[in-house]
DNA sequence: AGCAGGTTGTAAGGAAATTGTAAGGCGTCT
DNA sequence: AGACGCCTTACAATTTCCTTACAACCTGCT
């Protein structure tokens, strides 16, 4: 579930989004000023971050600059009373993704946290779409396809993302256990079998001979590993 | 120095984007109404505009207009509250390079504008507006039209929008976050059925077989693709 | 070498998710 | 009112993915 840190001072607001953010499905992290803020986003590491500027203690362009040092990339949304302050936001370059004026209505403010966790969502991942190449295959992740000579090879998206992997850390042994953590998130069972499955999957595919894979090898008790 | 002229009534809008620009190096000429715009854009020939739609006296629209009657070559980035209103900025072939939805990053207005000078530098036009060919159809943005053969077919803007962003990516997956981005805005709520609804329906327009389609393909569990 | 116990490969069928599309409703424009 | 575009809903078609079951394999031990 996605997690939403939302640090705002004023308590009626706090609760009245937290509410509508929770209805809507979210799990919301509430803090009442900045330091818990800083605290809450260490402990919790949501995927979101509402922001007030005006609080007491730490201020919220403050919090943003302590957050931009853990994450660069967690989406921020600051709401501030005076539009004055929108200035601030700018003019700082703290990375904001956005901001929004108080008053605000509560559609509002659903649609833009939808907006922006869709835009930051579709943009990679975490890591970077550049292609790369393994064995005789070059992967081409933007488009979802992998070429050997003038052979055509459709991937899914867990397909690259296993590639990915094994690629970023050529030459060591990825472990089950990272593997199922990276490509299936945390709701893998490990008495599963759908990693071999895919795994078999993904090699009749991309291997020449499947019997004797050179891109994805089989470390018998620790895992996988590419070269 | 590259000379940009900025028309945005809100003035916090417009003052944070001058911040902005100036430091990353751009004469910014800021104008607070159409009229005044208009003037400006006569005495300083600007290399670039950025148009708010929704302006007091003459409205972005009305503001293009004048320009493109004196030059039809400056690029134009149109700025909207929203995502509705691209639709009139592609129907009134105002030959708009590029438009953005309220609200935007920095980074991302910064990079668009960079994006939109190197492309209209290289080539020497605009792209929004040019006729592009996909399989064996012709379309042609500025009539809301598709030809095939002697044949005639009416398109919706959206439709436009749709197609214009999968030849622009050719080759390359288009997620259905970033087709939601792009063509619906941000009131697009994910799990909402309208983008399949719309592409069903396209097809059943400009695709031969629309069981078979060749212009907008599937790609399961991950998007659309034209090649 | 042969065996036992654990680990991995993989075929098959069914579950689950994704996408296609027909039908109906709502609002707008004429 | 009627036509139109667009959306939601509901269900069908499709595709992917996972579980299961068993075979094959590796490793360490006797």
């Amino acid at each position: 579930m996605t997690k939403i840190l939302i640090a705002e001072d004023d308590d009626h607001t706090r609760d009245a989004l937290r509410e509508v953010l929770t209805m809507e499905g979210y799990e919301v992290i509430p803090a009442s000023d900045g330091l818990q803020a800083v605290d809450f986003f260490r402990a919790e590491s949501p995927d979101f971050v509402c922001l007030d500027v005006m609080m007491p203690g730490l201020n919220g362009y403050e919090v943003c600059k302590q957050i931009r040092r853990q994450d660069e990339k967690v989406p921020i949304l600051f709401l501030t009373a005076k539009a004055e302050e929108i200035d601030t936001v700018l003019g700082l370059e703290l990375g904001a993704d956005d901001y929004m004026t108080k008053p605000f209505g509560v559609k509002e403010i659903i649609a833009r946290i939808r907006a922006i966790l869709r835009r930051t969502a579709s943009r990679g991942g975490g890591r970077t779409d550049d292609d790369f190449t393994m064995d005789d295959l070059r992967i081409v992740p933007t488009e979802l396809r992998a070429y050997r000579d003038k052979l055509e090879l459709a991937l899914s998206p867990r397909d690259v993302k296993v590639l990915r992997l094994l690629y970023d850390r050529r030459g060591k042994v990825i472990d089950r256990n990272t593997l199922a953590d990276e490509v299936w998130g945390v709701d893998y069972f490990p008495e599963s079998r759908a990693l071999d499955q895919h795994i078999s999957q993904l090699r009749k595919r991309i291997e020449k001979d499947p019997a004797q894979p050179r891109i994805i090898r089989t470390v018998h008790g620790a895992g996988y590993r590419f070269e």
